[in-house]
DNA sequence: TTGAAAGCGCTAACAG
DNA sequence: CTGTTAGCGCTTTCAA
């Protein structure tokens, strides 16, 4: 037996008999041989394997999105490798460092992150593709929800519950992540607000900074106000956790005395009886991977259509933290 | 210029001419040159990259540990390739096809999985490197938790605030993951009850599945029995938050009625105010990677002291869903 | 259908 | 201090 025929043979390729093609896969398995990663990956220029970069692994949202992402990694034989950057400059040397990710991965997932084309660029000519997720930003493949739709969403249920003094508990940090998210889900939230022909009060603004602590805060201080609303729309789920406790603190009744509405269907909104729009961020994961390795390998070309824009479904679930406004 | 000395040079090897040297990293840095990783690992033997099984990607907990983990990759300059394994048998494949990873990882962090001697030998006899979280189970570095001690400070408090029949919320599957946690906690717990001359009830208990879902249909039971506690431990945050939920549907006031006690400080208990026994997963996670990465890189030999057996530290957070017994 | 041989791009002796 | 020369273990023409 020559390398070439095993090689040939363990892989399936076509122009070996029968007879040898079982001899080898027999003596293969006997000896529990594996082809060595490192020699195939160098010989064959691809790596087999993709990157994930998020801001934070340890939050709910990016934990969901990377273990979609596992997932079908695993199932088409693709290393996943997780990196973090937290910070705007580790996600720049991260874009300037094209040139150390070349070779390692195939293919690289930016999980929202504020990518520009000529981010992109670089990673490309660095021979890696990508696709990112989040918020559509340029000409490469985007994979999301529609942000603005949440927050009309969010509106129109709180509209038909007849409030018109909505407070709005969001993040005006853009950096690192998540970047036009916020703005994304607040313009669509505003548009449907005035297409209704109610106009929003700036000052029914908070920034929760996406936290349970900034969500709470944000409360608070729109409890604080000379006329507060009578209903908010959190930007997140843990923003409306922090901000129900932060009412029911004040001693209000939700949804008796103030609405509250979040997004995401945190695994707990449930349990808070939460009102929200719900997305799946697993699933986003997932079809991220799926475009981005029939992107990178050929055998999966046609598994998946290719596209550049990918919007995933969200939907109201109604619980128990909306309801009609209470008279003045 | 030869290769060779390129190599040197660009690797800080000694014997290269100062000169040499700045002239090298100059044209590569202007040529955005960077060593191709495959070569260099199938030159080496290394992979420079360490790999982390977890039973869930999206879970809280192992979240947290995963980023500890990442964090301490990256500064350490290796890849890290995470795999979920949820079921039994895909961990057994995993430990079978050992000769899979060979090569591809130069170590393995294996995230509550009840590893055996023989498994760990299986990987080793790879080449593969193993550190496991959670308890310990046999002659290889495991880090995690005092869980005996957990169950043990639980009691503690609890039998302080004057409670005798204490409810316990755990979980008997044991497969696939955290497989000797509940148990440890559980008897702990039960020892210290008993040190106290309590005798527990072994009706107290009621399964939990370490789910917010299975927390509160653990605690509905409990309040079901005829003479239902005045205090619970929960073995998991997520699984005391289904059961407070389950209380406070009840008409239950808490501490008032009852008590309730957690393990974990979720990123969410200090919002409800769960009184619980704090770890710090994602500094398990730190340790374990750091432990891993001194074993298979020689560079950082010296970084960490190599331990079989490295114990994190648990403490009260005594919050306010824990109050003096309440008179029967 | 199979084998021989030339790389893939690096590292590591060994000479010089 | 620097260059030469073998590999590392595969894949891939090209012949046989």
């Amino acid at each position: 037996m020559s390398v070439a025929t095993v090689s040939r043979a363990l892989r399936g390729l076509p122009n070996v008999a029968m007879s040898t093609r079982a001899h080898i896969t027999a003596v293969a398995s006997d000896l529990q041989y594996v082809a060595d990663p490192m020699a195939t990956r160098l010989a064959t220029g691809r790596s087999r394997t993709i990157g994930c970069v998020v801001p934070l692994l340890g939050g709910w949202y990016f934990a969901q999105v990377v273990a979609g992402v596992e997932a079908v990694c695993t199932e088409a034989g693709f290393d996943l490798v997780v990196q973090s950057a937290g910070s705007a400059e580790r996600l720049g040397d991260l874009a300037d460092d094209a040139p150390t990710l070349q070779r390692r991965v195939d293919g690289l997932i930016m999980v929202d992150y504020a990518l520009t084309d000529t981010n992109v660029a670089a990673f490309r000519t660095a021979g890696i593709e990508v696709v990112s997720v989040g918020a559509a930003t340029g000409g490469f493949c985007t994979v999301g929800i529609d942000d603005a739709a949440v927050g009309d969403m969010a509106a129109q249920h709180l509209i038909e519950l007849g409030h018109t003094r909505i407070g709005l508990i969001g993040s005006m940090r853009t950096e690192p992540f998540r970047f036009a998210v916020p703005e994304l889900r607040a313009s669509g939230f505003r548009t449907a607000l005035a297409d209704a022909g109610i106009d929003h009060d700036p000052h029914l603004f908070a920034d929760g900074n996406f936290s349970v602590g900034g969500g709470a805060g944000a409360m608070t201080s729109l409890l604080a106000m000379s006329n507060p609303p009578t209903a908010v729309f959190a930007l997140s789920d843990e923003m409306a956790f922090g901000a129900r406790r932060a009412a029911e603190r004040a001693g209000l009744d939700i949804p008796g005395d103030i609405s509250l509405l979040g997004v995401d269907d945190h695994e707990l909104a449930a349990l808070f009886e939460l009102t929200t729009v719900a997305q799946d961020p697993s699933a986003v994961g997932v079809s991220a991977a799926r475009q981005l390795i029939a992107r990178v390998d050929s055998e999966h070309n046609d598994d998946v259509h290719v596209v550049d824009r990918m919007v995933l479904p969200t939907r109201l679930v109604e619980r128990g933290t909306t309801g009609p406004v209470h008279s003045a």
